[in-house]
DNA sequence: TCCCCATCTTTACATCGTAAAGATGGAATA
DNA sequence: TATTCCATCTTTACGATGTAAAGATGGGGA
């Protein structure tokens, strides 16, 4: 009955044969020499090196690929200790978001940091927003999968928050108005949602190769990152900037 | 080996004990009154039915929920009925999309054809989007979840095309400009990314329930609709549009 | 020193997608 | 009209996944 199990993890034990005896054996390592990283396998960091797996076996296969069992079998663990840490695939899958908007929001920081000019500035935020999304298209995925996470863990919410808070205070600085956490003028509601809106849903079209057809139609060469920049520094002809 | 498979199946032959006698028992009623949606089992519709009951799965049970085989036990189907029909998920999915498409469409044009005044016609467009995907958020879902769809597939292609090109052509009517098929002005990328980044992304993060945040801090009892049509319509203050 | 319990492994099972072979019956053909 | 054919649907089978539950293991406190 359990055959599929059984081989599967058969062939995992065929690297080492008798199991308690080869990792009794590579134990000794572990905290020997003070390297955390060291066979994290029975006590120790088994936590966080599930999590670096995740994020390996994410951006190696794919959203398809990230399973609860081949991130055990990425980090060399039994298939079930992933659930001792989190629970189940929302668990992981809503820590490693987690990690991704923490990323997230530290790439915006720098990049932001790093401009000069005040157009310079006004862009920054925008380009740093497309290209994490760019650089690292299964954690936003993730980030914004909702149907598979659980916002109400603790670490999600506050990376997600701060990811959030970020945005209102950019646009308040754009604005050159102070924005206050609990209260929102249509006018200061309207700015945050179409910043937001605007960006998000260009790196989710660009992201599902929606852009593609507009991008070929264009001058040639036209990168996507000239495009956002023209989108959000071209003036808006017409009577509304709505389709 | 095959006992829960047995056992499932097992459960839907109870309500019809011997298979063949009272298939052929119901099926005299077939097209003996024209009547083409009656116990389209053997022969007929069984692809649009199980389209229809695909759609119906989806709305009561989400994407999550959506699987090959819960749609075969919605249309009283053995399990591997649909891979015939569709080849796989993905084609199931893909076909549903379509339908998802062309339904939008169609909301679109006749949103488009009530309105009156030049504001109202302007806003008519992206109101029907999101008022779509309010209504209908799996079938939205679906649409845009791009790595589980095929657009090779003929009918996606030509669904999803059809929804760009209304687009674009809503966009070239608004900058009083013919959108030619083939090349695009950089003005008019931009004007057609904007656009459309822009309510594509205020419609998943509004389905995400991402919004909430901003809608809670706003003036007692603001809808996201009254919050598009100010994203839309608000003077754009501070130096740039871009967070 | 010994025992407890957090941590990890084993075992088990329902469900899913999919492949392949077997039935069934309408329609073309003789 | 009788027979064969083949598209359509069903059965059976298998590997993979998420998850529950019981069994090992060993570090740290009693």
């Amino acid at each position: 009955m359990a055959k599929t199990d059984t081989k599967s993890e058969t062939a995992r034990g065929a690297r080492a044969p008798k199991r308690p005896t080869s990792v009794a054996a590579s134990r000794p390592a572990r905290r020997a020499a003070g390297a955390k990283t060291e066979t994290p396998y029975h006590h120790g960091a088994l936590r966080e090196a599930l999590l670096q797996a995740a994020e390996r076996v994410l951006e190696r296969d794919g959203l398809g690929g990230l399973t609860l069992r081949a991130v055990a079998r990425e980090a060399g663990v039994s298939h079930a200790a992933p659930t001792h840490h989190f629970g189940d695939l929302t668990g992981l899958l809503s820590e490693l978001a987690a990690v991704g908007f923490r990323q997230f929001n530290a790439a915006m920081a720098s990049s932001c940091d790093a401009a000069t000019t005040p157009l310079g500035r006004a862009l920054a935020r925008p380009k740093a927003y497309v290209a994490y999304a760019q650089a690292h298209p299964g954690m936003y995925g993730i980030m914004f999968r909702t149907e598979r996470l659980d916002y109400s863990r603790p670490s999600l919410h506050e990376a997600a928050e701060a990811s959030f808070a970020g945005l209102a205070n950019a646009i308040g600085a754009m604005r050159q108005e102070q924005i206050s956490g609990d209260a929102l003028t249509m006018e200061q509601g309207a700015a945050i949602a179409r910043a937001w809106s605007m960006v998000h849903g260009f790196t989710t079209l660009l992201l599902d190769g929606r852009l593609e057809d507009i991008l070929g139609r264009l001058p040639e060469g036209t990168t996507a990152e000239r495009l956002l920049e023209s989108m959000l520094t071209a003036p808006i002809s017409g009577k509304l900037p709505g389709p």
